[in-house]
Formats: structure tokens, sequence, C-alpha cells
DNA sequence: AAACGGCGGAACGCAACCGTTACGTCGTAG
DNA sequence: CTACGACGTAACGGTTGCGTTCCGCCGTTT
């Protein structure tokens, strides 16, 4: 019965709108005006602004990211990086993402959702990229996914979403040279 | 002539106000309630929230962090760990970096005032520390302090303010090796 | 004793947004 | 052709916050 095109118009103007003033700022009115809709529109679909938000943002935080299988580890990482690095540098998600991780410190909810769809993440890439560098003999037995996953995400998050300084030519490549030596030496 | 114990009932609302509510949400009716004091009092002070929470947030964030030398790399890599562990744990301290650092991605006084701070504190853990280990000879000439910096308080925050999980006992000494190893590899 | 000035409190007009309702339009399904 | 229902528009009363103003209180300075 509800218009898809109007449920679409709502979710991209929820998404700007989000990257524009943030969560806490977010109005139901600004963004029935931005999707050039009546605020009826939104009320028929969702009760409340977390609600909205939360079903919207869900969706996106959940998609699967495709995982690389390129053959060695140096090169799943450095694609994985690639991928990531892009994600991050998106006009939208970088502005998105860190303020609904602030948001989650104060929301049970958006802290729930948030850290449903990280730790889907979080263990694809520990179960996928590092067991198969292990299988694969290019990392030790008893490598802890956790650490090497904080040590591959981290640095890259913070470079990027929160000292927000670019990526050189040859950042990549020389990181990747140093996780694969933190985690040889962890194991 | 302003009274000094206002002034600091006032900042001591605005630091857990922003903590509470966020930057975006911060209003100085609240600030006001909260500290004790009238409205009168504040615009007495500053003429606006932004001008406001800037001069506050700005005394904190430039207060420096004493460095450590203990003699080797590893023991001053493991401390600063636990300063900066400690510090990222804090109930306070916790909620308003990530917030302040969201709405940096969008104000750019505040992105100025943040990335001077963290310019400043980067600087100083990469001449000190990593300087430090080149000299002994402990980590190659050519390391990158950038790089360094990166791997050294990116997983911390990671996963402290991002992915919001606790840190076990062994965690310190495991990461620690781990980025001695991948500094010791980018040489 | 008098003047000064910071203080809290209260109220101002204005703006934004909340969530809800009533209304008239229009496309579609029956 | 008719009935239905989602749509946009407009308005509702209520709340919150802005930045400003005026008041009376009270401690300090002179």
């Amino acid at each position: 019965m509800l218009r898809g095109d109007i449920t679409v118009a709502i979710r991209n103007a929820v998404m700007s709108e989000l990257a524009e003033v943030g969560y806490g700022r977010l109005s139901i009115e600004a963004v029935a005006r931005r999707a050039g809709v009546g605020k009826t529109a939104i009320y028929r679909r969702w009760s409340n602004k977390l609600e909205m938000v939360m079903e919207i943002i869900s969706d996106v935080a959940e998609r699967k990211v495709p995982l690389p299988d390129t053959g060695s580890f140096s090169g799943d990482l450095q694609l994985l990086l690639m991928i990531v690095s892009t994600a991050l540098q998106h006009r939208i998600a970088s502005q998105i993402i860190p303020d609904l991780m602030a948001e989650a410190a104060r929301n049970p909810q958006i802290a729930e959702t948030l850290q449903r769809a990280l730790r889907t993440h979080q263990q694809a890439v520990g179960e996928k990229l590092i067991g198969q560098a292990v299988t694969r003999g290019e990392l030790p037995e008893g490598t802890d996914p956790e650490v090497a996953v904080d040590m591959i995400l981290g640095p890259l998050y913070w470079r990027l979403a929160v000292a927000r300084q670019p990526i050189g030519e040859d950042y990549l490549e020389k990181f990747t040279v140093a996780v694969t030596a933190a985690l040889r030496a962890t194991g």
C-alpha cells in the first residue's frame, strides 16, 4: 500500500540529514522537508525518530561485505584495507558512522544495533581472512582473531575517521607489511 | 570580577551535560539548570554555546600527557597503553571524545581545536617514544612515526571507544608484542 | 554610608519541532 | 464508476530553547 518511491525518498533524506546534522539534531520535519514529503507519510511508516533511524540504518549496516580470497594473506589484507578505506572515505559514511558511534554511547538501542552489525563483520573478517591465512600456514595456529581484527581495522579507522588524515600512496602497503609482522609475532 | 566558584560550577556542568546528551543537544538552559546558576552568569562569560564549549574543551584537551621513559621501548609502550586505555575508559571522556570527534566532522571550528590537540599529542608520542626507541637501536632508523602512532593508538581507540569491548588481562601485553613486531618490520 | 557589579530569577518575543488531526486530491483496485 | 487509501498541506496545542531584559539581593570597594 505504501508507495515505494516515497519510502526511498525518505530513506535518502534520513541518510543525508544524519550526515549533515547528526542524530541528535535530526528532526522529522527536516526529513520530510528534504524528502519533499508530508510528515504524515513518515508517521505512517514509523512511530518516532529512533525507530525510523534504526530501521534505516540497520538495513545498511548489515549488508554483507564481500570478503576477498586472493590466494595470499597479504593480498587478502590489502584488498580488505582498500575496501574499508574506500568506505570510510565515503562522504556520507564518514559523517554518519562516528556520529552514531557516539550516540550509541548513550542510547542502548542504537548501541545494540551497531554492536550487532559490527560483531557480524568482525567475525566474518576474523573467520575468513585469518582462518584462511592460518590454513595456508601464513599465520601461526594460535592467532587470536580478536586482536587481529583490532590491529587491522583500528589503525585505519583511527586515521580516516578520527584523525581524518589522508592516506598516501604507499600507506596501505606499508601498513600491510606492519600488520602481517604483528600477527606473526602474537602466535 | 566574575566569581570563580560559579565559573567552576559551569565548567563541570558543561562536561557532564556534554557527556550525557552530546554537543548537538547541549543547551545553555540545561547547563545553567545543572550548575545551579542563572543563564545570565553564562552569557556574561561566553557569548554562545560554541564559544563556551570550545573554551572549556581546549583547556582540557591541551593538557600535556606525561610521557614515560622506562628505559626500554616495550616498557615505554606498555606504560603509554596503560595511560591511554585508562583515559579512554573514563566515564566522561569515553562519552565526550567520540561525540566531539563526530561533531568535528561538520563544524570546522571544533575540528580545528581537536586536530590541534590531537596533533600535539601525536607528535609528542612520535618524537619521544619512537625517537627514544630508534636512538636505543630498538627500532630501525627509518621508522615512520606517523604509521607508528596509528598502529599504537588506533587499535586501542577502536577497541575501547568504538567497539567498546573490555580489555582483558593479557591484552596489553599481547598488543605490545604485536606492535613492536609491526614497527620493526616497517623499517 | 553609598556606589558598584555580579548574582539568581522571571519573563520576554521568537523560532523550531513534537505528534496529531482534518481536509481535499489523485491513482488504483474492484 | 465508485470506494479506498496513501498522499501533501495546513493547522493544532504544547514544549523547549534561544538571547535579551529587568528586577531585587547582597557582598565588596571606596
